[in-house]
RNA sequence: GCCCAGGUAGCUCAGUUGGUAGAGCAGCGGACUGAAAAUCCGCGUGUCGGUGGUUCGAGUCCGCCCCUGGGCA
Protein backbone atom coordinates (compact mmCIF):
# COMPACT_ATOMS: atom_id res chain seq x y z
CA UNK A 1 0.00 0.00 0.00
CA UNK A 2 1.42 2.87 -1.37
CA UNK A 3 0.41 6.61 -0.08
CA UNK A 4 1.55 9.60 -1.80
CA UNK A 5 3.94 12.44 -0.01
CA UNK A 6 4.31 14.30 -2.85
CA UNK A 7 2.73 17.97 -3.31
CA UNK A 8 2.45 17.93 -7.30
CA UNK A 9 1.25 14.30 -7.31
CA UNK A 10 -1.76 15.68 -5.57
CA UNK A 11 -3.04 16.63 -8.19
CA UNK A 12 -5.09 15.18 -11.41
CA UNK A 13 -3.38 17.03 -13.96
CA UNK A 14 -0.06 16.86 -15.79
CA UNK A 15 0.42 13.06 -14.74
CA UNK A 16 3.19 12.63 -16.88
CA UNK A 17 5.15 15.71 -16.15
CA UNK A 18 4.73 15.35 -12.38
CA UNK A 19 6.19 11.75 -13.16
CA UNK A 20 2.21 9.75 -11.22
CA UNK A 21 2.07 6.54 -10.82
CA UNK A 22 2.01 4.44 -14.15
CA UNK A 23 -0.87 1.97 -15.17
CA UNK A 24 2.31 -0.87 -14.20
CA UNK A 25 3.11 0.75 -10.81
CA UNK A 26 -0.84 0.70 -10.75
CA UNK A 27 -1.54 -3.05 -11.10
CA UNK A 28 1.35 -3.88 -9.19
CA UNK A 29 0.17 -2.01 -5.58
CA UNK A 30 -2.59 0.15 -4.46
CA UNK A 31 -1.90 3.55 -4.68
CA UNK A 32 -3.90 6.39 -2.48
CA UNK A 33 -3.38 10.42 -2.52
CA UNK A 34 -2.78 10.56 -6.36
CA UNK A 35 -4.24 12.82 -8.41
CA UNK A 36 -7.05 13.74 -6.12
CA UNK A 37 -7.42 17.68 -6.16
CA UNK A 38 -8.19 19.72 -9.18
CA UNK A 39 -6.59 22.60 -10.71
CA UNK A 40 -9.38 24.89 -9.12
CA UNK A 41 -8.23 23.51 -5.19
CA UNK A 42 -5.78 24.67 -3.38
CA UNK A 43 -3.85 21.67 -1.26
CA UNK A 44 -1.94 22.25 1.99
CA UNK A 45 0.11 20.25 4.48
CA UNK A 46 -2.71 20.05 6.77
CA UNK A 47 -4.69 18.70 4.79
CA UNK A 48 -2.69 16.32 3.51
CA UNK A 49 -1.73 15.04 6.56
CA UNK A 50 -5.26 14.55 7.77
CA UNK A 51 -5.68 12.60 4.42
CA UNK A 52 -2.34 10.80 5.10
CA UNK A 53 -2.64 9.48 9.01
CA UNK A 54 -6.50 8.36 7.50
CA UNK A 55 -5.06 6.50 5.06
CA UNK A 56 -2.36 5.02 7.01
CA UNK A 57 -5.27 3.80 9.35
CA UNK A 58 -7.49 2.52 7.05
CA UNK A 59 -4.71 0.39 5.49
CA UNK A 60 -4.38 -1.76 8.73
CA UNK A 61 -2.80 -4.09 9.16
CA UNK A 62 -1.32 -3.79 6.54
CA UNK A 63 2.07 -1.83 5.94
CA UNK A 64 1.64 1.58 4.40
CA UNK A 65 4.84 3.06 2.84
CA UNK A 66 4.38 6.45 2.28
CA UNK A 67 6.75 7.94 -0.40
CA UNK A 68 7.53 11.35 -1.76
CA UNK A 69 9.33 14.24 -2.40
CA UNK A 70 7.87 16.67 -0.47
CA UNK A 71 9.82 17.04 2.98
CA UNK A 72 7.77 19.56 4.48
CA UNK A 73 4.96 17.44 4.13
CA UNK A 74 6.93 14.09 5.77
CA UNK A 75 8.48 15.99 8.39
CA UNK A 76 4.60 17.46 9.69
CA UNK A 77 3.80 13.38 9.81
CA UNK A 78 6.47 12.87 11.88
CA UNK A 79 6.52 15.95 14.17
CA UNK A 80 2.81 17.14 13.47
CA UNK A 81 1.38 20.13 12.86
CA UNK A 82 0.22 23.31 15.12
CA UNK A 83 -3.56 23.24 15.11
CA UNK A 84 -4.16 27.05 13.50
CA UNK A 85 -7.50 27.32 12.10
CA UNK A 86 -7.75 27.12 8.39
CA UNK A 87 -7.28 30.56 7.07
CA UNK A 88 -10.73 32.05 4.80
CA UNK A 89 -9.87 32.67 1.31
CA UNK A 90 -11.12 36.54 1.95
CA UNK A 91 -8.51 36.65 4.16
CA UNK A 92 -5.42 35.24 1.94
CA UNK A 93 -7.16 37.62 -0.49
CA UNK A 94 -6.63 40.45 1.76
CA UNK A 95 -2.98 39.84 3.12
CA UNK A 96 -2.36 39.86 -1.27
CA UNK A 97 -4.34 43.60 -1.60
CA UNK A 98 -2.13 44.57 1.59
CA UNK A 99 1.62 43.03 0.70
CA UNK A 100 0.46 45.25 -3.11
CA UNK A 101 -0.22 48.24 -1.31
CA UNK A 102 2.50 48.19 1.03
CA UNK A 103 4.94 46.47 -0.86
CA UNK A 104 7.41 44.10 0.55
CA UNK A 105 9.85 46.75 3.21
CA UNK A 106 6.03 47.84 4.08
CA UNK A 107 4.05 44.77 4.29
CA UNK A 108 7.17 43.65 6.56
CA UNK A 109 6.61 47.01 8.88
CA UNK A 110 3.20 46.78 9.12
CA UNK A 111 3.38 42.92 10.45
CA UNK A 112 6.17 43.66 13.15
CA UNK A 113 3.84 46.28 14.92
CA UNK A 114 1.24 43.62 14.64
CA UNK A 115 3.40 41.16 15.71
CA UNK A 116 6.01 42.07 17.65
CA UNK A 117 6.83 38.44 19.32
CA UNK A 118 7.83 37.42 15.69
CA UNK A 119 9.51 40.94 15.00
CA UNK A 120 11.72 40.16 17.92
CA UNK A 121 13.09 36.68 16.61
CA UNK A 122 13.25 38.42 13.01
CA UNK A 123 10.63 38.45 10.40
CA UNK A 124 10.66 35.74 7.27
CA UNK A 125 12.17 37.51 4.45
CA UNK A 126 10.11 35.79 1.66
CA UNK A 127 6.07 37.67 0.47
CA UNK A 128 4.95 33.76 1.58
CA UNK A 129 5.55 33.51 5.27
CA UNK A 130 5.29 36.85 5.61
CA UNK A 131 1.81 37.19 4.57
CA UNK A 132 0.72 33.74 6.08
CA UNK A 133 2.49 35.02 9.62
CA UNK A 134 0.10 38.41 8.97
CA UNK A 135 -2.83 35.72 8.00
CA UNK A 136 -2.30 33.90 11.25
CA UNK A 137 -2.21 36.98 13.69
CA UNK A 138 -5.10 38.39 12.32
CA UNK A 139 -7.45 35.85 12.20
CA UNK A 140 -6.68 34.04 15.73
CA UNK A 141 -5.27 37.56 17.71
CA UNK A 142 -2.20 35.30 18.22
CA UNK A 143 1.58 35.39 17.11
CA UNK A 144 2.45 32.77 14.60
CA UNK A 145 5.24 32.19 17.67
CA UNK A 146 3.01 31.05 19.99
CA UNK A 147 1.56 28.52 17.07
CA UNK A 148 4.30 26.76 16.70
CA UNK A 149 4.96 26.26 19.93
CA UNK A 150 1.61 23.99 19.52
CA UNK A 151 2.98 20.95 17.49
CA UNK A 152 2.15 17.60 18.75
CA UNK A 153 2.98 14.46 16.34
CA UNK A 154 -0.34 12.43 15.00
CA UNK A 155 -1.33 9.29 16.44
CA UNK A 156 0.05 6.62 13.58
CA UNK A 157 0.12 2.82 13.91
CA UNK A 158 4.17 1.73 15.14
CA UNK A 159 6.39 2.55 12.02
CA UNK A 160 9.17 0.24 10.88
CA UNK A 161 11.68 2.91 9.41
CA UNK A 162 12.73 5.60 6.79
CA UNK A 163 15.01 5.19 3.82
CA UNK A 164 16.51 7.96 2.14
CA UNK A 165 17.45 7.31 -1.64
CA UNK A 166 20.52 9.20 -2.25
CA UNK A 167 22.38 8.33 -5.23
CA UNK A 168 25.66 10.05 -5.96
CA UNK A 169 24.99 13.41 -7.86
CA UNK A 170 26.79 12.34 -10.85
CA UNK A 171 23.95 9.24 -11.27
CA UNK A 172 21.07 11.48 -9.98
CA UNK A 173 22.12 14.20 -12.52
CA UNK A 174 21.88 11.28 -15.41
CA UNK A 175 18.68 9.82 -13.95
CA UNK A 176 17.04 13.54 -13.77
CA UNK A 177 17.78 14.55 -17.77
CA UNK A 178 16.99 10.84 -18.86
CA UNK A 179 13.52 11.26 -16.94
CA UNK A 180 13.21 14.44 -18.30
CA UNK A 181 13.40 13.51 -21.81
CA UNK A 182 11.44 10.28 -21.33
CA UNK A 183 8.59 12.36 -20.59
CA UNK A 184 9.01 14.40 -23.66
CA UNK A 185 8.91 10.76 -25.25
CA UNK A 186 5.46 10.11 -23.62
CA UNK A 187 4.28 13.31 -24.85
CA UNK A 188 4.45 15.41 -21.82
CA UNK A 189 4.59 18.40 -24.69
CA UNK A 190 1.25 17.89 -25.58
CA UNK A 191 0.18 17.19 -22.09
CA UNK A 192 1.19 20.84 -21.11
CA UNK A 193 -0.54 22.54 -24.22
CA UNK A 194 -3.76 20.52 -23.94
CA UNK A 195 -3.75 21.61 -20.36
CA UNK A 196 -2.88 25.16 -20.66
CA UNK A 197 -5.80 25.23 -23.15
CA UNK A 198 -8.15 24.88 -20.34
CA UNK A 199 -9.55 26.92 -18.05
CA UNK A 200 -8.05 26.44 -14.54
CA UNK A 201 -4.42 25.97 -15.45
CA UNK A 202 -3.45 29.95 -14.91
CA UNK A 203 -4.36 29.44 -10.99
CA UNK A 204 -3.59 25.64 -10.40
CA UNK A 205 -0.68 25.05 -8.24
CA UNK A 206 0.65 23.40 -10.90
CA UNK A 207 1.55 25.96 -12.80
CA UNK A 208 4.76 25.71 -10.52
CA UNK A 209 5.53 22.29 -11.30
CA UNK A 210 8.96 21.91 -12.53
CA UNK A 211 9.22 21.90 -16.53
CA UNK A 212 5.76 24.52 -16.93
CA UNK A 213 7.57 27.13 -17.43
CA UNK A 214 10.27 25.66 -19.64
CA UNK A 215 7.83 23.39 -21.94
CA UNK A 216 5.62 26.45 -21.93
CA UNK A 217 8.41 28.48 -23.43
CA UNK A 218 9.23 25.85 -26.48
CA UNK A 219 5.43 25.92 -26.74
CA UNK A 220 5.12 29.41 -26.98
CA UNK A 221 8.53 29.34 -29.93
CA UNK A 222 10.71 31.21 -27.52
CA UNK A 223 13.09 27.95 -27.00
CA UNK A 224 14.35 25.16 -28.76
CA UNK A 225 12.70 21.70 -26.93
CA UNK A 226 16.08 21.06 -26.17
CA UNK A 227 16.65 23.76 -24.18
CA UNK A 228 12.90 23.19 -22.73
CA UNK A 229 14.69 20.08 -21.90
CA UNK A 230 17.72 21.37 -20.36
CA UNK A 231 15.66 23.80 -18.35
CA UNK A 232 13.59 21.37 -16.98
CA UNK A 233 16.17 19.14 -15.54
CA UNK A 234 17.95 22.18 -13.97
CA UNK A 235 14.91 22.87 -12.05
CA UNK A 236 14.30 19.21 -11.34
CA UNK A 237 18.10 19.21 -10.27
CA UNK A 238 17.72 22.37 -7.77
CA UNK A 239 14.99 20.67 -6.03
CA UNK A 240 16.69 17.53 -5.40
CA UNK A 241 19.37 19.68 -3.94
CA UNK A 242 16.53 21.20 -1.39
CA UNK A 243 15.24 17.59 -1.10
CA UNK A 244 18.44 16.85 0.64
CA UNK A 245 18.97 19.64 2.78
CA UNK A 246 15.57 18.17 4.37
CA UNK A 247 17.03 14.71 4.54
CA UNK A 248 20.29 15.97 6.14
CA UNK A 249 18.76 18.22 8.30
CA UNK A 250 15.28 17.95 9.42
CA UNK A 251 14.34 14.27 8.34
CA UNK A 252 17.54 13.04 10.02
CA UNK A 253 15.40 9.40 10.65
CA UNK A 254 15.58 8.44 7.27
CA UNK A 255 18.80 7.67 7.36
CA UNK A 256 19.27 4.73 6.06
CA UNK A 257 20.08 5.02 2.21
CA UNK A 258 18.81 2.52 -0.50
CA UNK A 259 20.00 1.84 -4.20
CA UNK A 260 16.58 1.77 -6.37
CA UNK A 261 15.62 -1.99 -6.61
CA UNK A 262 17.09 -2.76 -3.08
CA UNK A 263 14.25 -4.31 -1.43
CA UNK A 264 12.56 -2.15 0.84
CA UNK A 265 11.15 -4.14 3.28
CA UNK A 266 14.91 -6.29 3.58
CA UNK A 267 16.66 -2.73 4.05
CA UNK A 268 13.69 -2.14 6.80
CA UNK A 269 14.28 -5.39 8.38
CA UNK A 270 17.58 -4.39 9.65
CA UNK A 271 15.53 -1.81 11.72
CA UNK A 272 17.78 1.16 11.12
CA UNK A 273 16.60 4.51 11.41
CA UNK A 274 13.54 3.40 13.57
CA UNK A 275 11.55 6.65 15.16
CA UNK A 276 9.35 6.42 18.00
CA UNK A 277 7.09 9.13 17.36
CA UNK A 278 5.73 9.24 21.05
CA UNK A 279 9.30 9.68 22.62
CA UNK A 280 10.63 11.43 19.45
CA UNK A 281 13.42 9.34 20.33
CA UNK A 282 15.38 8.50 16.50
CA UNK A 283 18.59 6.09 16.20
CA UNK A 284 21.92 7.66 15.64
CA UNK A 285 22.50 8.60 12.07
CA UNK A 286 24.39 5.94 9.97
CA UNK A 287 25.94 6.84 6.99
CA UNK A 288 23.89 9.22 5.11
CA UNK A 289 24.67 10.57 1.97
C1' G B 1 51.83 30.10 -47.05
C1' C B 2 50.01 35.23 -46.19
C1' C B 3 46.34 38.69 -43.87
C1' C B 4 42.63 39.71 -40.22
C1' A B 5 39.83 38.60 -35.49
C1' G B 6 39.96 35.96 -31.12
C1' G B 7 42.08 32.63 -26.80
C1' U B 8 40.17 35.49 -19.22
C1' A B 9 35.45 31.03 -14.18
C1' G B 10 31.91 24.99 -16.25
C1' C B 11 29.45 28.40 -20.56
C1' U B 12 28.84 33.40 -22.96
C1' C B 13 31.65 37.52 -22.29
C1' A B 14 33.63 42.51 -19.71
C1' G B 15 38.31 44.35 -18.05
C1' U B 16 39.87 52.27 -18.37
C1' U B 17 46.40 55.76 -19.31
C1' G B 18 50.13 48.80 -16.86
C1' G B 19 48.68 48.46 -10.00
C1' U B 20 48.12 40.20 -9.22
C1' A B 21 40.57 40.12 -12.14
C1' G B 22 34.07 40.62 -12.52
C1' A B 23 29.06 40.18 -14.70
C1' G B 24 25.05 36.99 -16.46
C1' C B 25 23.90 31.95 -16.78
C1' A B 26 25.45 27.23 -14.78
C1' G B 27 27.25 25.45 -9.96
C1' C B 28 27.70 25.02 -4.40
C1' G B 29 25.76 25.56 0.76
C1' G B 30 21.61 26.77 3.90
C1' A B 31 16.52 28.10 5.78
C1' C B 32 11.58 26.15 6.04
C1' U B 33 4.82 25.12 11.03
C1' G B 34 -1.64 25.20 5.89
C1' A B 35 1.34 27.68 -1.83
C1' A B 36 6.69 23.55 -0.28
C1' A B 37 8.36 20.68 -7.55
C1' A B 38 6.68 26.75 -3.73
C1' U B 39 9.28 30.83 -1.43
C1' C B 40 13.65 32.88 0.46
C1' C B 41 19.00 33.65 2.27
C1' G B 42 24.30 33.12 1.53
C1' C B 43 28.94 31.78 -1.57
C1' G B 44 33.23 33.46 -7.35
C1' U B 45 34.68 28.46 -7.87
C1' G B 46 40.59 31.47 -12.09
C1' U B 47 48.09 28.44 -14.34
C1' C B 48 43.96 35.53 -17.69
C1' G B 49 46.66 29.80 -24.23
C1' G B 50 52.32 28.97 -23.62
C1' U B 51 57.05 31.06 -23.29
C1' G B 52 60.83 34.86 -23.27
C1' G B 53 61.35 40.16 -22.69
C1' U B 54 60.37 45.59 -21.11
C1' U B 55 58.90 47.39 -16.12
C1' C B 56 59.23 48.45 -9.13
C1' G B 57 54.83 46.01 -11.11
C1' A B 58 51.96 42.72 -17.21
C1' G B 59 45.26 40.02 -18.36
C1' U B 60 46.85 44.87 -20.37
C1' C B 61 53.10 46.68 -23.90
C1' C B 62 56.93 43.84 -27.32
C1' G B 63 59.03 39.04 -29.61
C1' C B 64 58.36 33.94 -30.70
C1' C B 65 55.29 29.55 -30.46
C1' C B 66 50.45 26.86 -30.03
C1' C B 67 45.10 26.71 -30.77
C1' U B 68 40.17 28.43 -32.87
C1' G B 69 37.23 31.17 -36.43
C1' G B 70 37.10 34.12 -41.05
C1' G B 71 39.42 35.98 -45.55
C1' C B 72 43.21 35.80 -49.69
C1' A B 73 45.77 32.41 -52.40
Amino acid sequence: MIVNADSVQLYRSLPTLTARPTPTDLARAEHLLYGILDDDERGSVAQWLKLAVAAIWAVQPRLAIVTGGTGFYLEALLAGLADVPATPPELRAASGQAFARLGHAGFAAELGRLDPRLASRGLPKDPQRLRRAWEVCTLTGRSLTDWEGQRTPPSLPPWRGGVALLPPREVLWHRIDRRTRAMVGAGVVDEIAAWRAGPDAGRSPLRHADGVAAFGEHLDGRITLDAAIVGTSVKVRRYAKRQRTWLRHRLPVLVHTAEVGESLLGTLGDGVGRFDAASSEVDPPRAAD
